[in-house]
DNA sequence: CGCTTTTCTGCATAGCTATGCAAGTTTAAG
DNA sequence: CTTAAACTTGCATAGCTATGCAGAAAAGCG
């Protein structure tokens, strides 16, 4: 690890005691100027404005931090922004953020041994709350989130413990109605293709499925990928060369979702949705493309993000509550080509 | 704007001097436990580490930001994150950033206003350095960036100014490649799929591109859209039923150019090598997906980033330094099926 | 053991802003 | 014009850590 930092103090920085000196005034009557509770005459604000403006001074945070012990900054812990996914989810949240006065410590961790360091780091930052929005959890994770003592949100995963909230799509119903439905459409031979073990949403939907098809004493073939395209590109297409035929597919997303068609039509030579019925989740927009129209899952980014922003504003404003909800928002099952077939004969 | 800030002290936070006091040291003793410079025994740090952990003290970093001046922040100003190419050289950029023991502020703007509010906000939370990943950008940005006295970094993007320094890929050059190969391939009629015209990385691709045909005497056809699929989809559909009949097509990205290739094949029924040729930009994952197969220039992120890091690492370790470097990284031709076609005849 | 050299520790302070308080000033009311 | 009320301003201070300095302890050396 390189170290850039510099202890020596090159930079001669505006302060608000020069804005005053230039100004006329005194320092309070410089922080008062941009403050928006404070009561200021507005001919001292526009002195103040104008010295600023001279000395291209910007207000210093850092201080304030220090005084309420609130840095108006929220910790996001990210585990990969490849799913177009977590891309949107976090361009949503971070506006949403932003509009609040807030602002984002963006944080990207590969595993748990970098979680913790992460989480060391954020509280060192004094962040006044977390988002996560990472597949991965354990009871140590809950356990550490915990001890930072800020309202933590787990965006698309659930973790419990005190001040510890969760939102997250229904996966197990989606699951289920996954295989009710394919039961429908007269599928005999269903399969599943997983993403990483360690992702719980993705091991709900399994669930889910498993369970729908348990009724019908049916047992599902299991694929495992590792939550992209080549992963799945290669599962589907192993499996069909070893003879494997699915006439029903229910991927853990929508990267997979289109690893697999192509395996199915390149691989398999098979057509979907006539031999084949294909569901994947996320409704990811290249669920859409032409070249996919594949079945999805649209988990409702919006919702999500806006149940999570909504119970950030509700924690930060009862900061002793240690609030721990968990909202599970049902995911819109969106139809297209990949499962466009007529009921069971 | 909703406001969450509350200004009361409400959670008392544990601080060096209650470790101090619980370990039977002084304050000063704690901070050298936690720091790798100072000198301290074994011992000392033995006994304060204990009892830190007991008390879960985490060292808080605002008040060294106040002292030294530097708050270990890169912020990273993001206009989306929907183009994947984004999404992958954020994810790249903070890893790296991390690595050398910094943190990311993020920030997402949507327009030149926000952009004036982030810039100041930044400069608030004084961040050491920053790198912008925005297509926007005019000489008023470039100043406003110069205002903020810290290294400024332009990814995949360029602006002039002291301090300000850019790391993109070769656009107009790449332009005029297409054209070059297209002449080789035999194309006749061909199609330019334009991005937004803010975008300057498409502006230069396009002006190569018609620097390329121009020797040839032959004028390129420009077609609208705005950096994503469905714009261009309905721009080539709509150009498919008025007449038009590309048999060369190079989009400002691959976003954009898997929706001209749905475009061409549904709306159009032309089949791609054969009828037309297309070239995107990015090589983003989903060009190389067997549905498309786009031939498409790979910008190389992670010698952008590299590069950005580096610039980034030689600023922050000679602050007065100003830099103001420009790198260029050669963009790599990707050819797939959409352009494999011999020679023309 | 006496000396120098090195290592360790505590004291005191700087860093910059927001805010309670009191004093001063303007406005409103009577 | 007097008095109360509202508003504005400056003073002084808190908030928590890192570090220069000096003194103390330990280590090294002859």
């Amino acid at each position: 690890m390189t170290s850039w930092h510099k202890r020596v103090m090159t930079k001669r920085v505006i302060t608000s005691i020069d804005v005053a000196r230039l100004a006329g005034v005194s320092q309070s009557a410089v922080s008062r100027a941009f403050s928006t509770t404070a009561s200021i005459s507005p001919a001292t604000r526009e002195k103040v404005f104008k010295a600023a403006e001279a000395l291209n001074y910007k207000p210093n945070r850092i201080p304030s931090i220090m005084l309420t012990g609130r840095s108006g900054m929220i910790g996001i812990i990210v585990g990969g922004l490849r799913n177009p996914l977590y891309g949107s989810a976090l361009e949503q949240l971070s506006a949403g953020i932003r509009e609040a006065g807030f602002q984002v410590l963006l944080v990207q961790v590969m595993d748990t041994v970098t979680l913790e360091m992460a989480l060391d780091t954020l509280a060192g930052y004094r962040v006044d709350a977390l988002i996560t929005a990472l597949a991965i959890g354990s009871e140590d994770t809950a356990a550490a989130l915990s001890a930072l003592n800020i309202p933590v949100i787990c965006f698309n995963s659930a973790l419990i413990g005190p001040g510890i909230s969760s939102v997250r799509s229904n996966n197990f119903d989606s699951g289920r109605r996954v295989a009710a439905l394919m039961q429908e459409w007269g599928v005999e031979r269903p399969y599943w293709l997983a993403g990483p073990v360690v992702n719980a949403a993705s091991r709900a939907r399994r669930a889910g499925f498993l369970e729908g098809w348990g009724a019908k004493k049916l047992s599902v073939t299991e694929l495992q990928g590792d939550d992209h395209y080549d992963s799945a590109f290669s599962a589907v297409s192993e499996a069909l060369r070893a003879g494997h035929r699915p006439d029903g597919l229910f991927c853990s997303n929508d990267l997979m979702g289109c690893g697999a068609l192509d395996a199915l039509k390149d691989t398999g030579g098979m057509s979907c949705p006539e031999d084949v019925v294909v569901v994947g989740y996320d409704n990811i927009p290249q669920a859409a493309w032409h070249s996919y129209q594949l079945s999805s899952f649209d988990q409702r980014p919006d919702a999500l993000v806006a149940a999570s922003l909504d119970i950030l504003a509700r924690s930060l404003s009862a900061p002793d509550e240690r609030l721990s909800e968990t909202h599970v928002i049902e995911a819109d099952l969106v139809l297209r080509r990949s499962t466009s077939r007529t009921l069971a004969p």
